[in-house]
RNA sequence: UGCCCCGUGGCUCAAUUGGCAGAGCAUCUGGUUCUGGUCCAGAGGGUUGAUGGUUCGAGUCCAUCCGGGGCAGCCA
């Protein structure tokens, strides 16, 4: 048993499992997880979830429990794998900052091994070699509405299959003739237990095992396989997988001995991640790069991790992005503001910050001699960043500036550089608009301002007024001209791969935007990769590929928030609420009309029944009809009713408890009868013990049997009414929590619920509820 | 139409396993700031998909319904 404060919180319903599981000592203390990827494409961010994951929690519990986390490539298919593939998705995991120590395996490595569990399986009668051709298999396998008809080779002898399959192996057969398949149910509502494929004939050349082999495993086969040859405890996959499981465990029960099956792998399911304005698969992103759409896969446009990384998107960004998502079963689409808040943040507290102009406007200081460059030595953090750090940046009589941090004619509330105004130079002086200077075409092409020599640094002005605004500068003549890469959403709309048409008819035609900017000398005395915070635009580092020193290329990570920006896209909060009021509006009246007579499917005689339990015994429309229609439930029914002769009260409790409970055990095979069960219904219904103590007391007789009376006696939990008991409780309650007391006496009287439950649990929930709360009530308004 | 999974503020998740419906992001306001960034304070925003039932008490248990998704590859 482990103790249990020192577990990990469960900050999800996987860790949840895992911790359950090691406070009940499954597993040997052992946590290991796997990342499991086909090696047929480039991975993404929904891989960074499921990478995080299972590295993560081999990382987190490495303390409490023995755990590693395996990579895994799933190489089971020769046709669209290869070796390009496997070093990407290794870079991508190292890049992400996890490391697999030993345990990188290849399932093309366990074939042998594959194989021989088929001849177990074929032995056990479990499997067989069909030799049905693919289009008979795929009728023969009816459809979700229909039963499959059984294959005419299902019933083939044992040695005729290992004969087949020894066959098969040695390459004797061609593609499609002979498969193997498990033997389950051709008539199962699930699909997928069908008798499965397990095994086919491949005759192509495998990336890792060459042309050695041609008996390739299909996923429902191998997989499991692959889990339980290496040892893994909790096998973590993606909802789509949720039916496969049935097929995961009915062959690890069919192939694992005995005495290994208590730590058996088992698989659960989460859902994968879904982020907005972009596409995450697989099979779209390569269509994307294929059609030249983008320049690669590692284009910084792409969700790829590649294409993250080229873009500047920091690791420990990524980690903290997929952290705060969660794992859940449930599906969803992230919004991109989410992925872009945890790029802020990481970068926020590690980019040094530097001038530099992405649309530049020329001005000329008139006042500022033509010959001077002043070098100022300016902090490279900000005052609220506790880092330290300065450079030098020169200053002289021509600037550029950003184009749009100047307005002829400003609109309301812009507090930049305009004709007559002034705008304090980030870290340096206040400048005077004079004069416009225009093109021919009537553009503006640059500015003639003065400066305030007596503003420089932290000294106040006495003579120019106090700017409103400050914006960023660089020198024109030691500025160092770059190529700026604006990235923007690939695709114009949140879920490019909802609809019905293409998905590649809503790319965003403006998803890079190059500019030729000017940036601050200084980023030259830094490593080519250091990431910066361009003052008041974003978030840049050097194109890994294209940039150079004599060519500067830098990418946009990712734009600064700016709430002054007109964003045209922001959402419509008030008409997203409207909208989701009206569609709730109509599914209530679509729920409602469609809603049933619970008699309808009842037949003739089960209708009769139905109609003497609802209106002579009175029981509700929906009890009446679940008993009627349920041949067993209902003996059980009459069966307690002989004993104890109140029918609403054992209707009730056989159809919100018992049914509940039993889920599809049989009711005989119960460790207790409709007369001890008719006997816990009475001591409810007769006040002897409390609602709430009865359901605790059907739970342990469901767990071992019992008679309830014996149980009530053996717990003292026979009802609390004696009023000065329970005021003594509930006095003890209130001045235990004051805090609530005080609420509850300002109004806050929902918190009424609160006192009970602390009543209840002070009381073994047996105080009388009725007599609790009046008790409660008197104590709280004396006080 | 068979079977399976999932519905909690605009978005993503919580809710001590039946006991005060909360947090972060987004939005809006105010404060700080030589970045319209960051940070701080505050506000708005919920019939927990619906209806009925059990219970002193239901987001949580039961029934029915609605909506979304998955399964009929020799893909994974």
């Amino acid at each position: 048993m482990s103790d249990d404060s020192a577990l990990p919180p469960a900050t999800n319903f996987i860790r949840e499992i895992i911790n359950d599981d090691l406070r009940a000592g499954r597993h040997g203390k052992r946590v290991v997880t796997r990342f499991p990827p086909e090696p047929n494409g480039y991975p993404h961010l929904g891989h960074a979830k499921s990478i995080c994951l299972n590295f993560g929690i081999a990382q987190d519990y490495a303390d409490v429990a023995d755990t590693r986390c395996h990579l895994r490539f799933d190489d089971t298919n020769p046709e669209t794998e290869s070796e390009e593939y496997v070093s990407a998705i290794k870079e991508a995991v190292q890049w992400l900052g996890y490391d697999w120590d030993a345990h990188c395996y290849h399932a093309a490595d366990y074939f042998e091994q594959f194989y021989d569990v088929a001849v177990k399986l074929v032995k056990q009668g479990d499997a067989y070699v069909d030799s049905q051709t693919e289009e008979e298999i795929r009728e023969n396998r009816g459809t979700v509405n229909e039963p499959g008809v059984p294959s005419p080779y299902r019933d083939r002898s044992v040695e005729e299959n290992l004969d087949l399959l020894q066959r098969m192996r040695e390459g004797a057969f061609d593609d499609g003739k002979h498969v193997l398949r498990a033997k389950i149910d051709m008539a199962s509502p699930h699909m997928i237990m069908r008798d499965p494929l397990l095994l086919r004939i491949k005759h192509a050349h495998h990336y890792r095992r060459g042309d050695d082999w041609c008996l390739y495993p299909m996923y429902d086969f191998a997989h499991p396989l692959e889990d339980a040859i290496e040892d893994i405890t909790h096998s973590l996959c993606t909802l789509e997988f949720d039916n496969n499981r049935r097929v995961y465990d009915w062959l690890l029960e069919r192939c694992l001995p005995e005495e290994e099956h208590e730590s058996r792998p088992h698989q659960y399911e989460f859902s994968r991640l879904n982020v907005g304005y972009t596409v995450m698969s697989k099979r779209k992103l390569l269509q994307l790069v294929e059609r030249g759409d983008v320049a690669g896969w590692d284009d910084p446009r792409l969700p790829t991790l590649a294409g993250l990384r080229r873009r500047g998107v920091p690791p420990a960004a990524i980690r903290a992005f997929c952290e705060d998502v969660g794992v859940t079963r449930t599906e969803s689409r992230v919004q991109i503001s989410r992925f872009e808040h945890a790029i802020r943040d990481t970068l926020n507290t590690t980019a040094p910050r530097v001038m530099a102009v992405i649309n530049p406007l020329k001005v000329v200081l008139t006042n500022y001699s033509a010959d001077d460059t002043e070098w100022m030595e300016l902090p490279s953090w900000p005052h609220d960043i506790d880092n330290e750090g300065s450079r030098r940046v020169p200053f002289s009589r021509t600037l550029y500036i950003e184009r749009n941090d100047f307005q002829e004619d400003p609109e309301d509330g812009f507090r930049r550089l305009a004709p007559g105004r002034a705008v304090r130079l980030r870290n340096s002086y206040v400048i005077t608009c004079e004069r416009v200077v225009r093109n021919d075409d009537g553009t503006v092409k640059e500015l003639h301002c003065t400066y305030d020599p007596a503003t420089k640094g932290n000294v106040a002005s006495t003579d120019s007024p106090t700017p409103q605004g400050v914006i960023h500068w660089v020198d024109a003549q030691a500025g160092l001209p770059f190529e700026a890469r604006l990235y923007d959403r690939l695709f114009s709309v949140p879920a490019p791969d909802g609809g019905d048409e293409d998905f590649k008819t809503h790319l965003n035609p403006d998803s890079l935007q190059v500019h030729e900017g000017i940036v601050e000398p200084s980023i030259l005395d830094a490593p080519s990769d250091q990431r910066y915070q361009f003052e008041r635009v974003g978030y840049f580092w050097q194109d890994p590929e294209d940039s150079s020193r004599k060519a500067l290329v830098f990418n946009q990570i990712v734009p600064l928030r700016d709430r002054w920006a007109d964003d045209d896209d922001t959402v419509d909060l008030e008409a997203e609420r409207k909208a989701k009021e009206e569609a709730k509006r109509k599914q209530r009246e679509r729920s409602i009309a469609a809603q049933r007579d619970p008699a309808e499917q009842l037949s003739e005689a089960e209708r009769a029944v139905y109609e003497q339990y609802h209106r002579e015994l009175g029981l509700t429309r929906d009890g009446a009809a679940l008993l009627a229609g349920d041949e067993p439930l209902r003996t059980f029914f009459q069966d307690a009713l002989s004993h104890y002769d109140a029918p609403q009260a054992i209707a009730n409790w056989i159809v919100n408890e018992l049914q509940a409970a039993r889920k599809d055990q049989s009711l005989t095979a119960l460790p207790f009868d409709a007369r001890q069960f008719a006997d816990l219904v009475r001591l409810v219904d007769t006040e002897v013990i409390t609602n709430r103590a009865a359901r605790d007391i059907f739970g342990r007789m469901m767990a071992e049997g019992g008679d309830p009376a014996a149980i009530v006696e053996d717990e003292g939990l026979h009802q609390i009414d004696d009023t000065d008991a329970l005021r003594e409780a509930a006095q003890q309650v209130v001045n235990e929590n004051s805090d609530e007391a005080t609420r509850f006496r300002n109004g806050e009287q929902q918190l009424m619920g609160f006192f009970m439950g602390q009543i209840m649990r002070a009381t073994n929930g047996s105080a009388d509820p009725q007599e609790a709360q009046a008790a409660l009530r008197k104590v709280l308004s004396e006080g």
